[in-house]
DNA sequence: GTCTATATCGAGATAGAC
DNA sequence: GTCTATCTCGATATAGAC
């Protein structure tokens, strides 16, 4: 498989099918769910649905996109924000969550489909990701520059701070108990004291973060829609 | 799909067969690897290869036992030693980080290809990753209840809990950086410190644990190997 | 136990009328 | 843009000789 990266807008029609199609890899995978039921469930003829996908392993990368695209718009705007490194993590933990609730179908497919790219494909897709756990890093260790945390392995750390959060659409359930902005506070809060950062200093971080979260909401709202 | 239980003892020969279909799978997914690819790395027919397997889908059953067989046999062994929540906590962080590196391979296709299961192997599957999950809560429950842990949801603690170790096997490398051992007991310092236990407590708790890792990893390692 | 040949099915994709 | 008919391929599984 190898297939071109979308630069075109997508219309309507086309998002709705890949949304649709995400939907339906969340129950038994990418490669379990023929074109054929696709068609079913947007109600189109294969050559129809084939106008807009232009090819299967294609669908897999515009899910793809539309899990990534929102989350580096995201990471972007806290880099530029540039508010300190327990703020910069919260953020990202922040957005790391909405879009796994958001989009949990699509994460679904993002997480567990990967694998079938090659290629190119695969190249792009693991430096994109790869970029975004250097940030997280990078975070980590002024954090423990700074003290906020204690010394340790920043890269270790990263990796703590991704298993905590990218595990969570293995259980999350849309309209439960818990929401992504509750999820994202007690999860920075167990990571943050965890890596040694202090009660006060935690707090501090956690009423800048909600300020700046309700000022870059309706920003992120169109970007998500 | 639908298919029974084994009950049967495996030869040499179909435990090899399971353990390289594994290492397949964990490439590219449990779909996207046919039989043919599986007669070549084993050097076997299909003729050869249906008389050990009995069935692609069964394949995958064996595969998921490899890695709930050993957790199952631990986790009993842990509420048999009764050493304390704390105590238990960090045996099971022991077990689900020896079993996702020894058997990496096993779980990636545990963790990704199981929702390829319908009808009862679905819900025994399920069950069963339920039955542990449950131990882990009153573990947690326990832990909060003598006071070793801050209050709080003993569910989403447990939650947090297994998102922390469960995706380790997504980017863990053999002969990398860190052993099993050493995974576990920073995890369990950075959960149990998030989760409100002081220092001293941890310390005891790590002590007394690693006593007892080293007690039960003879009869470990003839359950795994 | 192991082989080869084959049955049977459903997959992704395309052609070409409308 | 959408449809139906069809192409081609590779999948799992089985049959039956050795």
């Amino acid at each position: 498989m190898n297939t071109q990266n979308p630069a075109t807008k997508r219309s309507k029609r086309h998002l709705e099918i890949i949304d649709v199609s995400a939907e339906l890899f969340l129950k038994r995978g990418f490669n379990a769910v023929g074109v054929a039921e696709i068609c079913d469930a947007v109600g189109l003829g294969r050559g129809a649905l084939y106008h807009y996908i232009g090819s299967k392993d294609q669908l897999l990368l515009d899910i793809q996109e539309r899990v990534l695209g929102p989350i580096d718009w995201f990471v972007d705007e806290i880099l530029k924000l540039n508010k300190g490194p327990l703020v910069g993590l919260r953020l990202v933990s922040h957005v790391l969550l909405e879009i796994t609730t958001q989009r949990l179908a699509h994460v679904w497919v993002y997480q567990h489909d990967y694998r079938i790219l090659d290629g190119d494909d695969r190249v792009r897709f693991v430096e994109r990701r790869a970029s975004i756990e250097m940030v997280v890093r990078d975070l980590i260790a002024n954090a423990m520059a700074e003290g906020s945390f204690n010394a340790g392995n920043a890269q270790l750390r990263a990796l703590e701070f991704f298993n905590h959060h990218n595990y969570t659409y293995q259980w999350f359930q849309p309209g439960g108990e818990w929401s992504a902005a509750e999820l994202s506070a007690i999860y920075s809060r167990t990571l943050m004291t965890g890596f040694g950062c202090a009660e006060g200093d935690f707090e501090q971080c956690e009423a800048i973060s909600r300020a700046e979260i309700e000022r870059l909401e309706p920003r992120f709202a169109m970007e998500v829609g």
